[in-house]
DNA sequence: CTCCATGTTCTACGAACCGTAGAAGTTCTA
DNA sequence: TAGAACTTCTACGGTTCGTAGAACATGGAG
């Protein structure tokens, strides 16, 4: 009854998702430069300011998505978690906000397209094993 | 290429969900006074201003969430999408935000407890047919 | 028909979150 | 050790959300 705060269901922002983005097709790391780079490049926009790349990471890292590692002078940041690790939580944590958990996968199931589905059923089956 | 934007995944917060939750438990509708009556019996704590409420309705009739007929010189608001609607279509955005849906799936498969994953077998199998 | 109670809309404010970035501080490296 | 490269601090405006008073609408009682 009381409380339940165990882990807060940390939300994304646009230029939080996207720096995450950066980050998943990236796994050795990148550095802020970097990041600021790829990111320009992938939108096809212009360079945002590094401290304001910066600022994202720093959020992210308090919200636990983000660690980093010296390298030089600068530091090596990386995704915490996979993004598949992320999506699949945060789906989860969807699901727990029901506690008919039976009907609400049963729409789910209804809802995905033909292709996934298959793809669950074939997931499932090998957990069965 | 250009901009999708096709349909905002409307978020709730804590009131509009706890709202949210009269709603979907009284199906045949909820006049604004029940509503509040309803949320302090359930928190235990003390009752809203009708205005909080009607505040939060109407926020939630803009999200598309509830809809209201007239009743007398009130309203009576209802859920227009049940919990599992609601709750799938989120779980489907999310699944949406990742390009990779195969892997998303397999880790969402395997972080589901053994029960949630023997509905799921259940639904996807029903499909099939 | 007029007034009052009941119900609704308007307006508002403060907290939190997010995109954005300059200013100021820290730290390598030449 | 000084300058360049990085990071942290601070900040501001927009949006969302919880919260609710003030003002407005409406329908039934007299």
């Amino acid at each position: 009854m009381a409380d339940e705060r165990a882990a807060a269901p940390r939300r994304l922002g646009d230029l939080e998702r996207a720096v995450m983005d950066v980050l998943w097709t990236h796994p050795e790391g990148s550095t802020a430069q970097e990041i600021v780079e790829r990111l320009a490049t992938r939108t096809g926009g212009p360079e945002l300011a590094t401290t304001t790349v910066l600022t994202v990471l720093d959020r992210l890292r308090r919200k636990d998505f983000v660690d980093r590692e010296r390298a030089g002078r600068a530091h090596r940041y990386r995704a915490v978690s996979s993004r598949d690790d992320v999506v699949a939580a945060s789906m989860l944590a969807v699901l727990k906000t029901t506690d008919d958990r039976r009907s609400a996968l049963v729409r789910f199931a209804g809802a995905v397209s033909p292709e996934e589905a298959a793809l669950l059923r074939e997931a499932l089956a090998e957990l069965e094993e």
